[in-house]
DNA sequence: GCGTTGTTGATATGATATAACGCATGGATC
DNA sequence: GATCCATGCGTTATATCATATCAACAACGC
């Protein structure tokens, strides 16, 4: 199947990831929103994860990495229920905590982020990579992009150093049109 | 009554407002979370929301204008059901929608905003400014204050348009130690 | 084996948010 | 004045998001 990838990554000291250079979220950042088999990106995300996970002790247990394959494959931020429904409909359990435990496990481990504004979910693309993103929602087509945010949060730490506010985590989050639905409104 | 203030106004092009010079909210960024007293800003604020909501053609209704001043009053960030209680004990409905439809009326007309991260509402403490603030959240007392982001936005708008994504609107929120906690925890 | 810890599943509840309907008001139009 | 229409309000009901608590069970170290 054919997708448009939620994952942006640019090449550079910040982003970089060492797998095979012929995915399409490591190009150009331009290369960020257009089409290409999704498929590739997904399983290098689990493949990732899964040595993430152990490498830190924790466990990656059946419920959470089929969390985290549901989030790959929806490729799209999910509420918790809707993953809960995936989750019931596959044997597993079909009571929220099921659900939320997993994501927030996830999250913890950086292998998904929460978008707020969505009350919602998604797989992060790069995990294991040190990374602060701001998210790209299209108010057209729901299509969600993380995108490299590290000037952004310099100037937020910036911002909240002049009033002597300590910065520790921070939501970046912007709603507007991503370059497909932009060209169509125009 | 002593508060200290959620409101952070930088005098500059940018935030500059023309009522009275001694107004806490006005002075240096670095009294932003000082205690003063609260009731000139809440008055202030007020003033000036009558004359913009005239301005702007809408009607700023008896719910409505109740719902702002119980923000500025309390002067914190409220959730919606925290308004409700205080509405209905004054004889206003008390059902969610009377709630929720005046605060997102204030939000509209930017007297308002809305933090995500604590599902909740405070007032704006300078509007009619062109402005997009940056939200600090003290994780230790709960304290909400505004912070001037034109350069958070910039550079938003910046890694946002390498991907050809249009922001719109953007949420920009920070947890962390506001200055008194901040000295008490070290 | 056996206690400890962590994970899962179930029940129940709490918290936040919106849909849909009908009525009242107030201004524009005839 | 009568009619129409747009807006705001109140209500019922429902949808959506999130957590507290307990019981069963599995993994692990001893
Ligand atoms: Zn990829
Ligand atoms: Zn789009
Ligand atoms: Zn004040
Ligand atoms: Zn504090």
């Amino acid at each position: 199947m054919i997708y448009v990838c939620n994952t942006i990554t640019r090449q550079g000291a910040d982003m970089a990831h060492d797998h095979a250079s012929d995915c399409p979220s490591c190009q150009e950042p331009a290369a960020a929103f257009s089409r290409h088999d999704h498929a590739h990106c997904a399983q290098d995300v689990l493949e990732r994860a899964d040595g993430l996970v152990a490498q830190s002790g924790a466990r990656l247990t059946p419920v959470r990495r089929r969390v985290l394959e549901i989030l790959l494959e929806e490729h799209r931020a999910m509420g918790a229920y809707d993953v809960l429904k995936r989750l019931a409909a596959e044997g597993y359990g079909n009571q929220p905590p099921v659900a939320y435990r997993a994501l927030e496990f996830l999250v913890e481990q950086g292998l998904a982020h929460r978008i707020r504004r969505l009350n919602a979910f998604a797989a992060c693309m790069h995990p294991g990579e040190a990374h602060a993103p701001a998210f790209l929602i299209c108010r057209n087509c729901n299509i969600v992009a993380e995108a490299p945010a590290a000037a952004v949060r310099k100037a937020l730490d910036a911002a909240a150093d002049m009033l002597g506010f300590l910065v520790e985590r921070s939501t970046v989050e912007a709603l507007g049109l991503c370059p497909a639905c932009r060209d169509q409104a125009a």
